[in-house]
DNA sequence: ACAATAATGTGAGAAATCTCATATTTTTAA
DNA sequence: TTAAAAATATGAGATTTCTCACATTATTGT
């Protein structure tokens, strides 16, 4: 991680108008700062004070069971916040968060303004928009897992994550993301195959039956 | 529902301080009101204009998929907001609640203080911390059942909604809730049984084996 | 009080998903 | 550049979970 200067610093809270944020003056608690790709942005198991607004970038939210398996529960996509609900709870929420992209935030340290922070309308009103939907978008992920085998929760991701009529995600990465095993993927996808909806190739699975996908998907509301 | 009279309301108002969650005089916008066991707060598929505060009682909440399944995403317990989603997107969440005991509501027709509400830092505050616990809620649960198979799981709600050492919660909702068949839900309270860890008897599962079913519950983070 | 409805209970077979073992290929880091 | 690590791939057998059919109790409304 590595805080950017003043001059990259003001170039971004400009750029995302920053200041429409909050009634005070937050810049004393506020520094723009710079994530590699790959890096960790928080760490499981720790107690994070900083309040990060990611304006650019996409990462990847985590969380490791006691029995060793690894939910990837969410991808991230700026823009967003990080560790709104340490800043809100006394919990410890402490997911893993790992950078895929190279990522700007915005980090503001809230032990000196933490108060302020949370008597603000104007910042307040924008963490509930985005919580609110958190809140739906996790709830509507749930349900649907409870309520559908993967064949057609794979259509939909199939779907989603497609550029040019492929799908080339790594099946390590999407495997914990589904919640299934790696094997299970794999037969899936060659069922997909078999009922010839996509083609294997070299650079990715090619979707030949466009319909027979969004069918399998569109079950889901 | 019925909207209580000018005593009772008083009554609730001050017994819950509702005056302390917002920096503005709410009363010309608010009524509260009851609803009765098992009566529908929230229909699936309307659009509510309502924002209520639930008081005292008890809910459910529930959605149906496309398939025809049906999943009690939730046991809500006062107090709680309902409807805040609708109140910050403009998303039709349109989830489906019913009460589960007599419920007294605050309620709220946002309709002429939308704009008061989400300009009220105090109301927001409350409401933050409300949806930080509910994203951090449903992303445990989330990422609970995807990794452990039902036999942790209901170990873990056998503990939770067992009294004195009794659990007689029913089937038919609790399959809908643990997202699992009737079928399954059985095979495994047959096999807590089998096990030693639970004797059916009339009036409910008894808790035999509190370390047996603790082991089984307690891999759950 | 009694018919309708909801909840409980069980068997059998099938589908979804998992674990483990093992081999090959690709990527990464020293 | 090359050895180590990660990702891909596949088989075999075991578990978990589902669907459906059907029988037996409660519960509930009138």
């Amino acid at each position: 991680m590595q805080i950017l200067s003043h001059k990259e610093r003001t170039y971004y809270l400009e750029k995302y108008q920053i200041d429409d944020f909050f009634s005070f003056d937050v810049s004393p608690f506020l520094e723009v700062c710079q994530f590699e790709k790959g890096e960790w942005i928080f760490q499981e198991g720790l107690f994070p004070d900083t309040l990060y607004y990611m304006m650019e970038g996409k990462a990847k939210l985590y969380v490791t069971h006691k029995n060793g398996k690894v939910s990837l529960i969410e991808y991230l996509k700026a823009p967003l916040f990080m560790g709104e609900i340490e800043l809100l709870n006394e919990t410890k929420y402490t997911k893993g968060i790992q950078t895929v992209t190279p990522t700007i935030c915005l980090s503001i340290t809230t032990q000196n303004c933490k108060e302020k922070l949370l008597a603000d309308a104007r910042f307040l009103r924008k963490l509930c928009v985005f919580l609110g939907e958190k809140a739906a978008n996790m709830t509507a992920k749930y349900t649907q897992n409870q309520a559908y085998p993967l064949e057609n929760r794979l259509a939909a991701f199939i779907q989603l994550s497609a550029e040019q009529g492929i799908y080339k995600e790594k099946h390590t990465e999407i495997c914990e993301y589904l919640g299934v095993s790696y094997r299970h993927l794999l037969y899936v996808l060659a069922q997909f195959c078999e009922q010839g909806i996509l083609v294997k190739q070299k650079n990715g699975y090619h979707i030949v039956d466009e319909a027979g996908l969004a069918y399998l998907a569109q079950e889901i509301s």
